[in-house]
DNA sequence: GTAAAGCCTCACGCTACGTGAGGATCAAGG
DNA sequence: CCTTGATCCTCACGTAGCGTGAGGCTTTAC
């Protein structure tokens, strides 16, 4: 155990630092040592070493050296501000974090349920994903996803058909400018409205998110997903779900 | 609504990218222009459009520049393992976060705890945080906070003006080889056992903690709270104890 | 005395751009 | 045709906290 002062190397392996890390803390100012030799090796002194632990510490509650440099250096800021302030950018970084692992696994998800390989598909589905957390709350998204599993891929797929079928067909009776009170219509709507229970889940807010949605992103939509409801067909089949 | 090939001014304002960024994304190979007018103005046709639309699905979920050039250029990586490794970071990051917020809100508590303004108070602190977790497991961490708020100020305090007259005391009755077994030892055994039972709240791991803790740190706990028991000195109150 | 180890000072590299500097080009009006 | 303001171009430095050499002195140990 030799005693202070010691070389910038002895410090370094006493201390668990790295060499460069001290050479750097003397650059910018934060720990510049109290003697060189004559020849320009750095010498750390009592004080010295005492400073660095104190960096150590600060630094070991994510504290950045600028901020060290300040509260070591002038007493002008409050430590427990510091702490406080700094503790609420680590709460920030931690929401934003969780948000992001929660996507990251929703879209794992997706990738299991959709056998997907390809690079394309995969933003397909991010974007998806982005769009629809524009629309649905946090809840009703996982309800969704719930859902979603616990129906399965096949019936999934049946369902989709089924609104590949409906759809057009709703729209030729629009065109055709036939009642929506009429038996024919009436059991188009009946059809409509057991997908649109099965999807929501019986959730009637749902229900409006997913028709808001397709108002407004209903150009982007009809170009990847093929046939969309319409907001003039969304009104069409609530008259005729009046008569079901 | 103009038609592509946009100008990079154009499709800067179009995606709520930067004109800088979209100049980033040239400079490293990521999103490079199919034309350039003759007087070198960056001109975007649409499959660049559509590229840029994947760069940013998945930066939304944090995947970093050279891993999104590598997915989208090679298909050499697996879409899925580039996400499972990302959320496996994302998740390494959260954890590390939480811990630091755990930290840092211990160390508010113990401010608040000890009205300290001066740096070096807290750095002590801080220190005294890190040297304690190295041997107490979390749970135990948890315990001793939650006695520390319910016994009160006044009370600690006095149970270290307890400390400073015991173990002197014992060090004594150590240094004068009085046996273990003596009515006088006992009774400091007996005050002893008092204490830690009070600290540890009759947790054993607690009481062998701290003595791994002493006989550790032994050193630099002298050099700061003044007197500490000695190895010897545990040893010296346990046959002590036996007589309670 | 010599070789190895340790020290010194540059200086580039990393992430994902922000922010000018200095100069060419474009679109619209006089 | 000329001007003017908006837009575009290419450098190039700055960010946080060092890692990692390069090239050249000093110290230490045998």
């Amino acid at each position: 155990m030799k005693a202070p002062p010691w070389k910038v190397g002895e410090l370094a392996k006493r201390t668990g630092m790295s060499v460069r890390a001290l050479h750097h803390y003397d650059e910018i100012g934060l720990l510049q040592p109290a003697l060189r030799t004559p020849t320009g090796h750095r010498l750390y002194d009592a004080s010295d070493i005492q400073r660095l632990q104190q960096i150590q510490s600060l630094r070991l509650m994510g504290i950045s050296l600028d901020e060290v440099k300040r509260l070591l250096d002038g007493a002008a800021v409050s430590p427990r501000q510091v702490i406080d302030m700094h503790l609420a950018r680590v709460h920030e970084q931690i929401t934003a974090h969780a948000r992001l692992a929660e996507r990251l696994t929703a879209l794992a998800l997706h990738l299991d349920a959709a056998a997907i390989g390809s690079v394309d598909d995969l933003c397909l589905i991010i974007e998806a994903m982005t769009t629809m957390e524009k629309y649905f709350t946090h809840d009703q998204l996982a309800v969704l996803r719930e859902r979603q599993t616990s129906v399965g891929d096949t019936r999934i797929q049946a369902v989709q058909d089924e609104w590949a079928e409906l759809i057009p067909a709703m729209q030729r009776a629009m065109d055709g400018a036939v009642d929506p009170a009429s038996p024919d219509v009436v059991a188009l709507a009946r059809r409509w409205k057991a997908l649109v229970d099965e999807f929501t889940g019986g959730d009637s807010g749902i229900g409006k998110a997913v028709m808001t949605m397709y108002e407004h992103e209903g150009a982007a939509l009809k170009e990847k997903l093929g046939n969309v409801p319409t907001p003039a067909m969304f009104a069409y089949v609530g008259r005729a779900m009046k008569h079901l």
